[in-house]
DNA sequence: TTGGAATATCGGGAAAATACGATATAAATT
DNA sequence: AATTTATATCGTATTTTCCCGATATTCCAA
């Protein structure tokens, strides 16, 4: 884990955005098909943001580089979810590292 | 806590360097007289980076703001400390809310 | 095997961040 | 009061980030 690049990519209310969405995306994505587990793909990302579906694509690409979303290409769709083990970690490193 | 402005304010590698000294900054400053509870004076700290004067006044302005560390002017130095605090509860809010 | 749908990548313009030198402010000393 | 020391603030050149539209890639279905 890189702190740096972690926190960059924490560093962008997009992002935060979206990281809250995945927090929960039964909440927030309850049009889904797939299950949850599998994560959510990036064109319900994108329509739920409003942004373009380039501008999200590169964000969770971003927060994948940092470690704290993995996704699995399924047929033409990719699904992303948030890593907990990278937050779990994350949060330790605040506590008693940094 | 604003999460995004600690976020970008730990997006920086002279600033996380900053917070390592702080840290233990009896291991990192031995030449200083003032206790170390009242903190590191800007100048001791600019010396060790390297960098200018105005940088790193700029830097601890950033975590100030941001809340991570706290100052005490005395005299002609102001001393820059830690917010334990600060760290705590980050280290909660990544752990469950973010 | 062609067409369409989902996603990724590329190139660029605008905005924000970075570190610098110069200058201003504040406090202590002479 | 004038000088020196420590820090803060200002203006700026450069770099980085951000989001976009356009295009490329990948996969499926007709």
């Amino acid at each position: 884990m890189n702190h740096l690049d972690v926190f960059k990519a924490l560093s962008n209310p997009t992002r935060l955005q979206i990281l809250t969405w995945l927090k929960t995306p039964e909440a927030y994505f309850p049009e889904q098909q797939e299950p949850f587990a599998t994560g959510v793909c990036v064109g319900q990302i994108q329509k739920k943001s409003g942004m373009t579906q380039s501008t999200i694509s590169e964000n969770l690409s971003v927060m994948q580089r940092a470690g704290l979303v993995t996704s699995i290409r399924k047929g033409q769709w990719t699904y992303y979810k948030r890593n907990e083990a990278a937050f779990e970690q994350l949060s330790l490193l605040v506590a008693s590292e940094i």
